[in-house]
DNA sequence: ACAGATCCATGCTCACACGGTATCGGTTCA
DNA sequence: TGAACCGATACCGTGTGAGCATGGATCTGT
């Protein structure tokens, strides 16, 4: 046969009080079941667990060790079903996060601590992808939320998180590279590293917008920020590039701001699908929806 | 309801299988039971543990956090048999050792080193007793085994470990301080530190049959050897102390060793139950007869 | 020393839980 | 739109396990 629960339960409270009868009673019980259980166990584990004494039982040493295994395992049922219920409720468990390789210098120890504070108990984890694939990743459930550029897909809800200005990144040998004070894109030159329309189609049109795309077919593409700057750096061309990368220093490379007429910001939005099944999801998104600017 | 084990193997099989038919042949089983027994668990703990999606079924969140539950319980479960036989055919277990103070300096060490070349995955627990108050925790199967001195009880079987002679221990001002060959008990002073009765029966005894009951009516008595040393040391007068004790310098005290005609020795026993249900204890007895001298 | 009490084991009966067969209802492809 | 697939449900039969009554062994009190 095979080890039962009502065969653990029995033992345990047998050996503890070392009385059947006793035992019996604490389990709500007859005496014979419970000589029957513990006869079936022995049977079982082909081991003596009690040594009958006429007066009471007692212990062996293999009933001792048999003991702790039996406790452990009744304690670790115990907790089982509180720990499904938290993760049920969303109290404990994974939120699988995405964001842009931008998106994560501004904002994603802001937006983790925030997380933490509207959902306590709740782990992340984290991944790296652009937009596009956040999208994608969404729409299959692999992850339940991301740090993304618009345009949405109105199938998602969506939180603005952060915005921010564009500023132009030059080499250090462009005319513009000295000075202080705010420019004008039609001071840059004609060159312009692009954002690549499939990697950051969200930048990619707003700069087009900005430069006008007459002047925007440009050479270089890329997607990722850092490529941007060794780009700009190598004297290629000019980006535009979000604010919050100036906290990024680069050897060879300035920054400088634009004239209000050519400033522009970008935004970047929290965004989830509204029917995950991932209930820590679903409790940071009701706590979004009622308190928007909790800790932001 | 309550949880049940077998509810627990058909979630974690539907959970792995990701498929009640699948998940049911595995198991032996028909698709209905399984069915119902999955409902049973949702029904207990309140949570829905699987999506139905049509086409199979996924696991929610809760259902992951239970499962983990689920896989840990199972797998002590597992164990647990083989654990119990090994405690109770003695390969595993613990060894409740005694020793008396005297002992613990000449032998202790060696004896654990023996035992655990003897019994490898037992692990001994120590205390110290002196030999009366082993022989009653040996009665009472509070201990396993004693080092004990003799008389043994006829009741235990037990084992010479070690055997030594009595050196005399006197006080620095003494006339036979000084000096280094052996000594005659008729040069020592009237003056001894005598061992309890009750505590030290056994080197009572033979004291008292070496220097002769007369002369041994002393005024100081003790039982634990560092209580004697410092009488000695006071200059209360001589002891006579196993010659491992010598190992033992203490400031004011000398060793002298005895004329041959007058040398005693003292032994010392391993001493245990034969009918103790400890399996541990029976390993070791069956290879102490089998092989006395292993690893002495 | 003997009678009574205590405690675990066993025989018997019965009910309920659990598994199997048959079938339903909803979803998904071709 | 029909066929196939998959999980849920209805119904029925069987075996496990609980209770009651009692046996057998050991300990206790007079």
């Amino acid at each position: 046969m095979d080890l039962s629960l009502q065969q653990l339960r029995g033992f345990v409270a047998v050996a503890e009080e070392l009385h059947y009868g006793r035992a019996a009673e604490r389990l709500n019980l007859t005496q014979p079941p419970l000589t029957r259980q513990i006869q079936g166990l022995e049977r079982t584990l082909d081991v003596r667990l009690f040594d009958r004494t006429g007066r009471g039982v007692r212990l062996t040493a293999a009933g001792g060790v048999f003991l702790e295994h039996a406790r452990r395992v009744l304690a670790l049922l115990e907790v089982a079903p509180e720990a499904t219920r938290r993760a049920a409720d969303g109290t404990t468990g994974t939120l699988r996060l995405a964001f842009t390789a931008i998106g994560a210098y501004a904002v994603l120890a802001d937006f983790l601590t925030m997380v933490g504070k509207r959902t306590p108990g709740v782990t992340a984890e984290l991944t790296e992808l652009v937009s596009p694939a956040q999208f994608e990743a969404l729409a299959n459930l692999e992850i339940d939320i991301g740090l993304v550029r618009p345009p949405i897909p109105e199938q998602f809800e969506s939180m603005l998180v952060h915005s921010e200005d564009l500023v132009l990144a030059v080499p250090a040998s462009h005319p513009l590279a000295e000075g202080d004070g705010p420019v004008a894109l039609v001071d840059a030159t004609d060159d312009y590293i692009g954002y690549s329309p499939e990697g950051s189609q969200y930048l990619h049109d707003i700069c087009a917008a900005m430069i006008g795309m007459d002047r925007y077919a440009v050479s270089q593409l890329a997607s990722q920020v850092p490529t941007m700057l060794a780009l700009v750096r190598a004297g290629l061309g000019c980006a535009l590039i979000p604010r919050s990368i100036m906290a990024m220093r680069v050897e060879g490379v300035r920054y400088r701001e634009l004239d209000a007429a050519d400033a522009h910001s970008v935004t970047l939005h929290a965004c989830w699908s509204p029917d995950s099944p991932n209930p820590a999801l679903q409790r940071l998104a009701e706590s979004l929806r009622q308190d928007p600017h909790l800790g932001t």
